[in-house]
DNA sequence: CTGCATAGTAACTGGATAGTTACTTAAGGC
DNA sequence: GCCTTAAGTAACTATCCAGTTACTATGCAG
């Protein structure tokens, strides 16, 4: 090896659409693809998180998600630590966009029956477009969580979740609408598994019953079923 | 190498409790550890749904499922072909035992609630007793079901589940006790969604909400929450 | 314009891991 | 009692794969 020499005519020439004298603060955004680290970052989130959620933590290969990226495979090293730090990177982002979903949702303009709708419709929508979260619990709870309990940044943010539906309900039971006796961690593991259930195990359950619970009408049908379930669920018991 | 001569003094002696005269069609059950080819099998097949389930499909090692089963590596190619053969045979196992015991419900004898309260309480608390078969449904399913699309011998099963479920659902639409415009697939979705949700992803809905899922009482109040949700779908929507 | 921290590359490594080879031992029909 | 076939063992191998090494390129503070 020759040392430290440096190639001759090694300069690619100048840059074009780099401005000399642009100020020095602003990100240079889609300048020029190389050293561009927030960009790089990004891409290696986001082949990281379909590599997972496709194939596992265990089935998920390094290798694939730098490729998958377009980027080298040390920088996920340089970036994350390890695979293991990807992931649990992955997991802190995909938690934060749907409980930062929820909370955009603004239930508290809307009469109980009308917002306990839309809280549980958003659910029904958010896993039928975000597969890649339900595979993510899957994966996460084959490890027994040990990953979300070792965040610290995942936890603050389910408490608002609670309070949200807790509001409803206390304002469902004071006009008489709703039954009055509801636990709300109950019921969000009820609006939750019934539309968790019936995505994340479609391909089992389409098999078993030889229907294709992927169409878009049946997709359909059962958000309104979900809906019929949990209302019927909340009405007060009528005294006969 | 010494070529094929036999070992000098290698038979180990007689075998202790191996009776010389026993009838030939019998099985030798646990007469001696060594040549019993059904036990040998069980033993693999539990070893390896202990860790499938625990560890899913590519996280399973070969090695540890044969340590498991105290049986020689070799052994697992020899019954079972590879590891995806292995996991098949884990997965129609697995199936199998769920379609057979509801199949010994025998809720025609029972009254149409006091039947879905039966229906919903024995599929909730086989979920309880059998975490194996939750985790195993996340793993095909990650899988997209491609081994169960193969498997010849699971299909067959669950056509009678869904006639078990419409038999009673008819029979209390002819009471008037249940509404008569259920479709029973639908149905079986829920009654199962509302307790796979909750076991299955028990570790993360632990730490998210800060509160222990799995303490017994918790169970036992989920069951009659899960009943309680059904009954309150299946019943007649009244004229107001 | 220079030095140094950060971004990036390519080739490598050691341990793990699914599957195999080559062999030995027992069972049971004939 | 012999001989074919199934059951069983130990050691091996080829490949895969997470993580590392040793290096180069870039940009910006001074």
């Amino acid at each position: 090896m020759e040392g430290s020499l440096p190639k001759a005519g090694a300069k690619p020439g100048a840059k074009p659409g780099a401005k000399p004298g642009a100020k020095p603060r602003t990100k240079p955004r889609a300048a020029s693809p190389t050293r561009d680290p927030e960009r790089t970052r990004a891409a290696i989130l986001r082949a990281a998180t379909a590599e997972i959620t496709a194939k596992g933590l265990t089935g998920a290969r390094v290798d694939a998600i730098a490729e998958r990226a377009g980027v080298n495979k040390r920088m996920l090293y340089h970036y994350f630590g390890d695979k293991q730090g990807l992931y649990l990177a992955v997991l802190e982002h995909t938690y934060a966009a749907i409980r930062t979903a929820e909370i955009g949702l603004h239930l508290t303009e809307l009469d109980p029956v009308a917002g306990m709708r839309k809280l549980v419709l958003f659910t029904w929508h958010y896993f039928i477009d975000h597969p890649e979260f339900l595979s993510l619990l899957a994966t996460e709870n084959m490890n027994r969580a040990a990953y979300l309990k070792k965040s610290k940044a995942i936890r603050p943010l389910h408490g608002s979740l609670i309070d949200l539906i807790d509001e409803l309900l206390k304002r469902g039971a004071r006009q008489k609408i709703f039954r009055d006796d509801v636990d709300p961690v109950e019921l969000y593991i009820s609006i939750a598994g019934l539309g968790f259930f019936y995505m994340s195990n479609r391909h089992t359950l389409s098999t078993i019953f030889g229907e294709n619970l992927s169409a878009p009408a049946r997709l359909a049908a059962r958000g309104e079923h979900i809906v019929e379930v949990v209302l019927a669920f909340l009405k007060p018991i009528e005294k006969a």
